[in-house]
DNA sequence: GATTTAGAGACATTTTATTTCTTTTTTATT
DNA sequence: AATAAAAAAGAAATAAAATGTCTCTAAATC
């Protein structure tokens, strides 16, 4: 099973504002309704897309520290990756973890208000973990974009 | 104009899943149906909720390369800071970009397919700008997680 | 050129969102 | 503590959107 030119250009849509109607859509694809939501129901069964969700806004909410952290792994993290893995998913600060290229490291994504909190986690979840050796902070200052889109 | 409890928990059900309809979280959160509208229609008129959006799957539409890369600026670079972020947010292979404390560089979230997308993009989108001195590919390898919910 | 098949459209039906109106709960004031 | 005012909740009606069914068209196969 293979995307058209349509079907490409749904995701697209969808992928910056999935609150379109299937009626919108289909204008701007060129599809009446009906086909368009077949095709959209299909994209959606076949795992193209994997989900909605809405984007709230971080500062309103008062998450105003965004810190990109590499953290090395001790020995005995290495030798319990899964159970390091099941860590971090339990953590809602950490919004996203990458094992890197290289390095037998990773790099967490991880969001909180302020440098308090930032600290605070730190401490409680990362340092104080034997899997951790050491955690570097990249702390970001300007967010100049931000998006879930794929270059389509 | 604050937050009680309910507003947060319908906020943290639509983070993860923006398909829910009212009457689902209405249930959920033990508001009948239309109070219940009623806060959400509130929320994102006040801007607590920036948009939905749907989730693709990466993998599935061939971007199976996706990298951190640093971006250092030259004289020229840091003397047009505007140009510099216009021509980032031009770039769809850039999914985000940050300017970085303490240093005067960027981390740019860059998704592509393959090493060789990857390096195409750089050669022709980074290394080739004269705003560009430097860059550092950090190559992610698993994801461990990727999540667009705030811990609330 | 007939036949099959995938995809399109029209339209009916069901579900969900939205509005309106009424009732309850909360808050502030006497 | 009693009461008025305001805010939030619920019920029910209406509008809009999603979903399903059937028919038709156009491309592909034989």
């Amino acid at each position: 099973m293979s995307l058209n030119h349509v079907d490409r250009q749904i995701l697209a849509l969808l992928q910056q504002d999935a609150s379109l109607s299937t009626a919108d859509i289909a204008d701007k694809v060129g599809l009446s309704q009906s086909p368009c939501w077949r095709r959209i129901a299909k994209l959606e069964q076949d795992g193209y897309i994997k989900g909605k969700v809405a984007l709230l806004d971080e500062k309103k909410l008062g998450f105003d520290m965004l810190v990109y952290a590499h953290v090395r792994l001790s020995n005995h993290g290495r030798t319990n990756l899964a159970e390091f893995e099941r860590l971090i998913l339990s953590y809602d600060e950490v919004t996203e973890c990458y094992s890197m290229a290289g390095t037998m490291d990773f790099m967490l994504r991880i969001i909180s208000k302020g440098i308090e909190g930032y600290e605070q986690f730190v401490r409680d979840n990362l340092l104080n973990l034997e899997f951790v050796q050491e955690v570097h902070s990249n702390v970001t200052m300007t967010c100049v974009k931000r998006s879930t889109a794929l270059p389509l």
